[in-house]
DNA sequence: AGAATAAAAGACCTTTTTGTCTTTTAATAA
DNA sequence: TTATTAAAAGACAAAAAGGTCTTTTATTCT
């Protein structure tokens, strides 16, 4: 596996596509939303109710309904929708699997994982979910396969 | 889950302990491995036999028998224990998991988690098993909790 | 040679992750 | 107010990961 679960790549797709959708102030269908990132439609819908019941994303029923970003969604960070499905264990975790590795008691890659545990924090804060949408427009970026 | 799948947590944690008691010339069983670095015990059997299939370590049977590393095993970087039990998805895999994902046709995070992925690369391609002996030898590393 | 030891091999089980399907609830529109 | 639409909810199933147990094979020591 990645660095992330299955679920939490499509999360982060699908929130992005959302994400650019709803610049244009329309809401998505999980169908749709299913379609253009390349992931199970029904799996899909369970990943977005979650972040939807956690207010990352909000949602409307019936006709005309879908997923859609609220005007602050924007500027959600990938860290808060990667902690929202896989938790804390990529940010605080040890590499080793120690429960106990801290720097008083620390695995023999406690000191230099940490360096590289602070970049993907780093990364994953300062990354916003409304960034990309200028390059998903134009084609430059891909969110399906 | 961490970065590494629990299988390659308890085989690095595994085969830096058996460097360690290979430096004294000493070989050891699957179930003193398995107190020392608090792992089930058949589970970890499992892991070294691949290991040692592989040629990364090595076993006799019998009394006195064990694992143990030859010579040149104290130079294996812990690349080659993670690529033997994780395979590459962490060294080449899209962090968003797309399959087609390249410079030429990049997902969002293509260039920033590039450079994250050369970081980890990096670090495991330089670490060796045997270099931690010392600091293991003297309490200052730990390998169970 | 025979007993004891320890890895190798493989069958089997449990839990988690991933994925599918059906029913219910809420919103809209005719 | 009824039909339609789409998310919410939840049951279910398949696959993968994690873990246990037993039998077989190789080695050593007596």
């Amino acid at each position: 596996m990645g660095i992330f679960s299955k679920t939490c790549e499509y999360g982060l797709r699908a929130v992005i596509f959302i994400a650019q959708e709803s610049e244009q102030g329309k809401k998505t269908g999980v169908k749709e939303i299913a379609r253009h990132i390349g992931s199970p439609e029904h799996f899909l819908a369970k990943i977005l109710q979650s972040l939807s019941k956690q207010g990352l994303i909000q949602s409307t029923k019936g006709p005309k309904g879908g997923f859609y970003l609220p005007e602050a969604g924007f500027d959600t960070s990938l860290a808060a929708i990667v902690h929202a499905i896989d938790g804390d264990q990529l940010f605080t975790g040890c590499a080793m699997g120690l429960k106990n590795c801290s720097a008083k008691n620390p695995c023999p890659l406690h000191k230099e994982f940490g360096a590289i545990r602070n970049d993907i924090t780093e990364l994953l804060n300062k990354t916003t979910i409304g960034q990309f949408n200028q390059e998903l427009f134009s084609g430059k970026f891909s969110l399906n396969n």
